[in-house]
DNA sequence: GTGAAAGCGCTAACAA
DNA sequence: TTGTTAGCGCTTTCAC
């Protein structure tokens, strides 16, 4: 690359200072029209490409985004190139991208739509957008890192400490998803959880008729933990009984639905029905149950919570709620720019409504 | 917010210079382990972030990498931010972030899984990426405000003007997508389009004994001509009747399938199988296939090209070739980062296989 | 309407 | 090992 050229050697070859340069560009109507048209000719000649570090560093603002991806599923093995020629057709050496149903199981989750929603109101408010985070190195660094960089940051539920992230805040607003506000600088967005799992929970029973739940699923993180009492109040509601507990594998139902299905098995006749806490946890579960040979509904119903794609190709269809994700993403956004304007103003939070999206997985007829 | 801490604050509160304060976070054994302590606790209590656009300017890298995403489908509705109160069930004022099918059809396409392969490689390899696009503004202007925050850009094909990536390949290393080599400044990481297509209708004619085959879709971009051209060198090898020009609805087939399933039929007898240029294309001409009235495969087979996830949630079920697209982000990254090491070096082109998958659209059985 | 000049916060020689 | 200092490229008063 050769030299990179700056304002001063557009200035040079317009014959004019750096100040009008930089006028030129920024405050159009404060140049004379045939003098901005000498500057831009001369830029575009030059091929010139304002800094954006230069100018953040002047003008004290980045006009960017920053949002802290998941550190949740991290892409353990790390995707090869393919190697090979360009052939065609059968290629089991490249399964993992090529198999669409594996790919699909893993993208997009949850996080890769909620990004998009703030993807898109970025843009569609002129903000640039920079995106840090899964599978990246310490957490902390790439906090600060991305943090330096942008006006506002956003991040996903358990991604950061919360200490660090306090840190960020005290410097530029934060916004933390699916979170609920725990009187920190933050503001949040959120889902009714409670609400939602209630619901779902009240199909099965109102509908279907089912009287033996149980819940599945690790309830370590704070949505989690609402989902599981949505679940509980309904069946209290409803004068059943209310397990004390979720049920979770040792590791996780992800990655241990097997060992889940065998607890169910062996703790005396299987229940009618498993509300899992995430649509992740439901799909493995069914697939655990399917490879004991039971029959989903027809054995045991299974529902989930989030509203994943991968729900929808499973079979049976997955009965699920649904969280808004775009839009949570673009609230995120929304907020964002809202205290950017005014940093002084309180932060904000933001519940957003769920929906239950019946399929077969609960014994719905397609 | 108030005053936002630098690096001088953080030095008079350790008793030390900037350029200790500096170190101690660059080069941290440049500095005694005790200083180092001593600085790093300073920062850690003023809530010190370093300022990427004043390291940027300084050091003359970012450390971050570009990507501009498409304008092909951009968000004609901004859809509005859900108003009501965290509610539950069914809200048909929000159905398109709520109707999963729909949301499905349009995401994730080809764009958003290349660009989930950039992500993944660039955390991989500790860039952070800027992502822009999509939507902006003008895109000139989007151009060269993330040209300006990065160390190397990729675009997708089509999203700029020629000459104005020229401007910035001259800058920094650009690599284009999905574009053939045209003798300029940029890299370009590709598929074999002409192979995938021949052998996706080699399939309809060896093994569905189809002989009757239209071409379905616009043929503006250089991938698509260049599946056309598989398409026609698969006919001509097996000596069926070549069409000289693809189908395609005034406006394009996605938004006027209806107009192309018309011509069709009134064009004689209806073909046995519709090869189209895209994944969704196809999807669209599936859709006006059956409101017509018609049965896909039974009336007519279709097939698509890229392997978008809506093609595995269509029914039937789309056959189609399925782009390595992870793999694609991911050579881009690669390529980027190369260049970047080693600015003098060539560019790059790079091309990846596809891979043809069968499912039902086609006449295949499950 | 245009220019001169003082920073913005940090890095990296070079000195000490 | 640490401090001094000169920029990095741009924005923005303040003069002219």
């Amino acid at each position: 690359m050769a030299k990179v050229p700056t304002v001063y050697d557009v200035a040079e070859r317009a014959g004019v200072s750096i100040a009008t340069v930089s006028f030129a560009f920024r405050k159009p109507d404060k140049v004379k029209d045939s003098t901005r048209e000498l500057v831009l000719a001369a830029a575009r000649q030059l091929g010139y490409v304002p800094s954006a570090s230069a100018r953040g560093l002047a003008h004290g603002r980045t006009s960017a985004l920053g949002l802290l991806a998941f550190d949740y599923l991290l892409e353990a093995d790390e995707t090869p190139l393919s190697t090979g020629e360009a052939v065609i057709v059968d290629d089991p050496d490249h399964p993992a991208d090529f198999d669409p149903n594996a790919n699909f199981r893993m993208f997009p989750l949850y996080v890769d739509e909620v990004q998009r929603g703030v993807e898109l109101e970025c843009w569609r408010q002129g903000y640039a957008l920079m995106i840090g985070g899964r599978g990246q190195a310490t957490t902390e660094t790439v906090l600060a890192d991305i943090a330096g960089r942008v006006d506002g940051l956003a991040v996903f539920p358990a991604t950061v400490p919360a200490d660090a992230l306090q840190r960020i805040a005290w410097r530029i607003p934060v916004v933390e998803l699916s979170e609920p506000d725990h009187d920190d600088q933050l503001s949040h967005v959120t889902v009714d959880n409670v609400a939602g799992m209630r619901a779902i929970t009240e199909h099965l029973i109102a509908v279907h008729r089912l009287e033996s739940l149980v819940f599945v699923g690790d309830t370590t993180g704070s949505d989690q933990q609402a989902r599981f009492q949505g679940f509980r109040s309904a069946l209290r509601a409803a004068g059943l009984r209310v397990p004390r507990k979720s049920l979770s594998g040792p590791g996780g139902v992800i990655n241990n639905a097997a060992a889940v299905v065998t607890e169910l098995r062996t703790r005396g006749p299987l229940p009618q029905g498993a509300v899992c806490a995430t649509d992740q946890e439901a799909l493995a579960l069914m697939d655990a149950l399917q490879a004991a040979g039971l029959t989903v509904p027809a054995d045991m119903a299974v529902t989930g919570f989030d509203g994943i794609a991968a729900g929808m190709i499973a079979r049976p269809p997955l009965t699920t709620v649904r969280q808004p994700m775009e839009q949570m993403g673009r609230a995120v956004v929304d907020i964002l720019i809202d205290r950017i304007a005014n940093p002084d103003g309180p932060r904000r939070n933001r519940q957003l409504p769920v929906r239950v999206v019946l399929r077969e997985s609960c014994g719905c007829r397609p």
